[in-house]
DNA sequence: TATTGTTATACTCTATAACTATA
DNA sequence: TATAGTTATAGAGTATAACAATA
């Protein structure tokens, strides 16, 4: 009835059990992210946008006329930053950046045609990332996701 | 009844409007994982470790006896990275890197007495800091969310 | 030949700080 | 003085590729 003893201390391909860190949001969060993320980014690359420059022209084209500290401010991110997606958006004239009659200091950024054209097709794109990656959940549990995320996005904007 | 005309363009601090990416899971779990992790930095800072350094040890103590390359498997980062990290666990004797019997190329992976420690100490205010940001969730919601994201995970996996 | 760990290198993303022109 | 945009620079964090030792 005793199986025979192994002979080597055998280099066993054990399975990595990573339950101790699976109890925390945080590992499962940046999991989720890291690998939807990297999707997500595979998708963009045919349209030759990055993700926060994705999300640049949808806010640009869903508020015509902000400024870039406005959009540094609606992404996250600084000013600087905000510099360079701008460039590479305007450069392939997909925004406009127009003066502003009132403050000379800033400029107006509009979607160009070329520029809602082509966010229509990303848009539609991601729409098809998402429901494959989402496909084992309903509509319900897509919903609870993005309703939960959320709460985690303010409860660490609160707690600091 | 006409209310008196803006007599300025107004740069009015309008609120951007963002409604169309919040359609999108990447976008709300691109956002909630940004704050999560940097408030989750910050905790981890009082401890000299980064958040992979922090899912290192845990698994290294969670598994002791693991090589680098399953740690790097487990942690979803090439062998190379793991070697920095390694390092620098290491070099503060949190963890010892044995040589195998059985195969002299790879090392063992060991959590020390003072490591044990550093971790308990690292997970109790690693507790405390999600106890501070899910605190808007029932235990339930919490479990929700744990579980939807690793059904993202998952479906990131299967979908590419 | 293949694998483990290592090194050197490069790339992406973002922040910081200093600057300019306006206000 | 303060703000919008810009530039230069630096730092994480990670990947790629080549290598030595070992299997």
């Amino acid at each position: 009835m005793k199986p025979a003893r192994a002979r080597k201390p055998a280099p066993e391909p054990r399975e990595i059990d990573d339950a101790a860190l699976r109890e925390f949001a945080g590992y499962n969060m940046k999991r989720a992210y890291l690998t939807l993320h990297a999707d997500l980014l595979a998708v963009l690359d045919a349209f030759g946008l990055r993700v926060t420059t994705y999300s640049a022209l949808l806010l640009i084209a869903g508020n015509a006329g902000l400024t870039q500290s406005q959009l540094a401010q609606a992404l996250n991110i600084e000013r600087s930053g905000v510099v360079l997606i701008v460039d590479d958006l305007e450069s392939r004239e997909l925004i406009t950046r127009d003066r502003v009659p009132g403050d000379r200091r800033s400029y107006a950024l509009r979607a160009t045609l070329a520029g809602r054209r082509l966010r229509d097709k990303a848009v539609a794109q991601v729409r098809a990332h998402e429901a494959r990656l989402l496909a084992g959940m309903t509509r319900d549990e897509r919903a609870e996701l993005i309703r939960l995320l959320g709460m985690v996005e303010r409860g660490a904007a609160e707690g600091s």
